[in-house]
DNA sequence: GATGAATGAGGATTCATTCAT
DNA sequence: TATGAATGAATCCTCATTCAT
């Protein structure tokens, strides 16, 4: 696990007077969408309130609103944020390249920093896993999918050129399923078993996609 | 698929007069069993509304709280319905024996009929997703893990001696993160998806198991 | 002015003990919207706020709810009843037979039922003049327009055939627009003054409407 | 229609200097002014809000308030200001030397400025329909009250002299609120149908002034 | 048992207004 | 002056739950 793991959220530039009210917002708007995070985190998207996350922001109900007009924008920004902290960390992870690679290491490649994200991030997790809720447009949810199934697609395309395009959207759609419920297990377990689990994702996944795609091996490069 | 796949939910039998009451009482609170599975299948447990199930039940708010102290109660009650109407006609699925079958064979004898009735009974996968719903003792989550869980520990303990305890726990865990995922798909898939999804299923759990349980070194049976 | 101009609301009919639940429903729906009826009247439908309501009304938010779903339905059956009581009582009032009579005496006999039953109703009068509040739909208005307008209308036909249908809606609306100017002062003027503001009211119907209608002739019956 | 109806909202002469500020305060103002009209005049006085009026003008709400104290008090230097323009573009038509014209022209005169003012800027009928909004203390409709009221006040004085001071002041209100509800079906009319209900609206007057004040007859100046 | 009225604490959201910068 | 962040009470409405009948 060599990534740092960065947490999303934005870094105040030193700025000068002028803007100094821009700042201001910025940083609130931050930090709501740090209070969404953790709230999000504590009970879930669906049952977070507005009003707990601006407590949680320590900022009263109206303040919420000056910033996102509803709970769902604060999760579509804060998915955004999650994905831009992802890929602006990572942006070699999410590379063609890596379908390339033995299927284990490409799998490392493109799972541990999302891992590693997720752990530093536990709110990225639980968007992830309320791609569905009702009223959430999910970008983020369509980013990370993009990512990793991409790196599904990508690898199934190139090393298994038989399979129909329904059967590679649905072992790209399953890889992504398996992902998030070992994802979910990870961020549940204990801090000394979240290494375990990470393993035990890449076995899964591994065992799934090793039959398809060609046990390691590496393609030809051409 | 030779499962007929029962809906749960019993059909008294003929009761003797005596007895009345409690008859009455009992279709009543399977008739708000019933309204409930619809209603958790519509919108989620937690989306849930009592009154709804009421409504849908055909009877009051009020009556539904002499049968049931509250939403959970509905929950857990439906969950051990589930798990009796599955067991009692599967009985034979959920047996030691099919620790020693090969794992192709195993994993058929282990999930088919619970795949049958989740697609016979849509509020039953609900629950099962539901099971960290907040205020949500999951008695039935606890019941089906048994049940598919204890096959895979079973023949986890059989057939990979060499495992820790936490290395079987963890491995269990895993096995039914992925199931349930993969029941997800299934229940949402279209109607001409399922067959494929539930293939899905038992490749990745195959891919999962093989290489502990034996690599894929179990032959089939002959 | 011979009508009594009865309060619009129920009469509890003496149910017997089967139906006392609904009955006391029905109660509290009257009590609701004579509540509805004092708050509009006190602050105008747009201002009157739901939990005002249930205030006056001496019930919590929740138990307005489950009577009405919202305001606009509290102004509608508010109105709906209204026109109940106000044709009921005076349906002779309302008839083609009015059309014939000298305009004077029509006068009489259209207006002044409606404008006795808004000095009994209050609530009547605002809501007449919020037919165009933003979601309302107005059945009320509807009616009160159809009534009114109609027996301006059915007169402009017989005695004015000159007249394209484009007049025809024109001057009833004009007329419809004059009586509840008319109205709203009759309401506001202290009771000393009201008699003579329902003078007022005819007065200008007549100066507006004679020239059209052939002063105060009498059609000839045919 | 002879009026050109200018829109209100004076253009500040060429300023000195020294009192730029005041001048661009000025400025500002009138910008806040403009915004405010186009706002009550899209969704009436009551439901505008201060944040939208600022939004409206390209300012921020604290600079809304840098200006004017309140909402009401919005309305109320809107009103000043539309007083101001109505009254000098049309300072001969509310002269009492219009008391002593025909019946007919007489309205023409005091009222074709008015209702063109009112087409050249819909805020101003806004305002004049709203006088009793909650916190409204409807200076500007005291003036038009004035203004308008005031000719038909004089002329009863002339030409009705046997009328009691609470007569006169009760035909005055009467005029004044036909005029307004007529004023009203104007501004909602379609242009094609504006020409029509502007003589609809002086018939009415005619039609309830006539009487009381000799058909048309221009009474000798004396 | 059954009913359905009643509750009241929230929840999302708005808005006039204030205040630090 | 101008900004825009901040406030917080108020709004409409929902829902699990209770209670009188």
């Amino acid at each position: 696990m060599s990534n740092p793991a960065p947490a999303a959220g934005g870094q105040p530039p030193a700025d000068r007077p002028p803007r100094r009210r821009q700042a201001r917002g910025e940083r609130r708007a931050q930090q709501l969408l740090d209070a969404a995070a953790v709230v999000f985190a504590r009970s879930g998207y669906a049952a977070a309130s507005t009003n707990a996350i601006a407590r949680e922001a320590g900022v009263s109900p109206g303040t919420l609103y000056q910033f996102f007009p509803n709970k769902e924008a604060l999760a579509v920004e804060l998915g955004r944020r999650y994905n831009h902290a992802l890929h602006e960390t990572n942006s070699e992870a999410f590379t063609p390249a890596n379908a390339a690679l033995p299927l284990g290491a490409m799998l490392d490649a493109a799972l541990d920093p999302v891992i590693d994200f997720s752990a530093a991030n536990p709110g990225f997790e639980v968007l992830l896993q309320s791609a569905d809720a009702p009223g959430l447009v999910a970008e983020e949810h369509e980013a990370v999918h993009t990512t990793i199934v991409g790196a599904v697609e990508g690898m199934l395309a190139l090393r298994a050129p038989g399979l129909s395009p329904a059967e590679i959207a649905r072992t790209t759609t399953m890889s992504f399923s398996i992902f998030k419920a070992g994802l979910e297990l990870f961020m549940t377990a204990k801090d000394t078993e979240r290494d375990a689990y990470r393993t035990e994702i890449k076995r899964a996944l591994f065992g799934y996609l090793a039959p398809v795609v060609g046990n390691d091996a590496v393609p030809p490069a051409d």
